[in-house]
DNA sequence: AACCGATTCAACCGCGGAATG
DNA sequence: CCATTCCGCGGTTGAATCGGT
């Protein structure tokens, strides 16, 4: 026989929202065999599901450690950062918050912080115009404080939301069973096979919650004239090397006549999050 | 209270690379 | 190699919800 075995027919495939009772077949299967394999999941456990389906749902929703709600301006000010890394590499974004899907990040970014991007955008081009015309004594701290409220981001989860919670809940530790941390366990799934083959030729370091924020130098001033153009091929290039950080250190030092430096948008970020800009340094 | 546009986010779709025989 | 299928990723959709009028 050529290949692999045939994947599980299209005919009578549920699509849409999943019910509880689906999440619990799902979990309780998971809890016996495992993730992976997942062409055998709907075979096994009876769900008119397709196996793409059931991944995504155990994948976004259902895993243990999936943190949901809102964002805080670390973790925005880290999407914010790798984004203009890796471009819209999400999976591989998330991979340095093993607590948020790609998923959520995806969403979080597109509903979010482009608007948020954009905004600062033109506050810039604002204060950049405003400055050659000599017009303005605003300090950019006042321009980038526009106000800016979304008035949906704190937003009550559904309520099966909270059940989905609770489902996972009763799975903590059932991966791990003995004396690991709860954390441990999220990177562990996280940076199990399985899940670091969803990074495919990225594999980045699981960092530490400290590791985490310590890579959030905020208003670090520094800059240079190097160019901010990167293309994923670019970023891919410092992937392959394991230099993220570097490339990171990089951009740190990054401005163009496009794009404003990345601390000052994380200084917005940081202002926008009810958090005082001139405050104690976090980090 | 009812309508309507805006927003959010769970889920689907299509594609490309990896895996397999 | 080649054909076939699986798997994971990123883009997109659309139902649910919210806020304003």
């Amino acid at each position: 026989m050529m290949g692999r075995p045939p994947c599980c027919d299209k005919v009578g495939i549920k699509k849409g929202p999943w019910t509880p009772e689906e999440d619990i077949i799902l979990v309780s299967y998971i809890q016996q065999h495992g993730p992976g394999n997942w062409r055998l999941v709907p075979i096994n456990t009876g769900l008119m599901r397709c196996s793409k389906s059931c991944r995504l749902r155990w994948t976004n929703y259902l895993r243990p450690g999936i943190k949901r709600g809102n964002f805080t301006y670390t973790e925005e000010a880290i999407i914010v950062h790798l984004q203009s890394l890796l471009g819209n590499r999400w999976a591989a974004i998330a991979s340095y918050l093993p607590q948020r899907t790609d998923n959520d990040i995806k969403n979080y970014w597109n509903t979010h912080l482009k608007k948020k991007l954009r905004r600062f955008q033109a506050s810039v081009d604002c204060y950049m115009n405003s400055k050659s015309s000599g017009s303005s004594s605003s300090t950019s701290h006042e321009l980038l404080s526009s106000g800016y409220q979304n008035p949906r981001h704190h937003q009550i989860p559904s309520a099966y939301a909270s059940s989905t919670e609770n489902i996972s809940r009763l799975l903590q530790g059932w991966m791990m069973k003995s004396k690991i941390t709860q954390e441990d366990e999220v990177q562990s799934i996280i940076m199990s096979d399985r899940y670091k083959a969803s990074s495919s030729s990225f594999a980045p370091p699981v960092l530490s919650n400290e590791e985490l924020e310590s890579l959030i130098p905020l208003g670090n001033g520094s800059s240079s004239s190097s160019n901010n153009n990167n293309t994923n091929d670019d970023n891919n290039n410092n992937n392959n090397n394991g230099g993220c950080i570097g490339a990171w250190e990089k951009s740190q030092c990054t401005v163009d006549n496009q794009n404003p430096p990345l601390f000052m948008l994380e200084k917005w970020l940081l202002d926008e999050s009810g958090v005082p800009a001139d405050s104690t340094p976090l980090f």
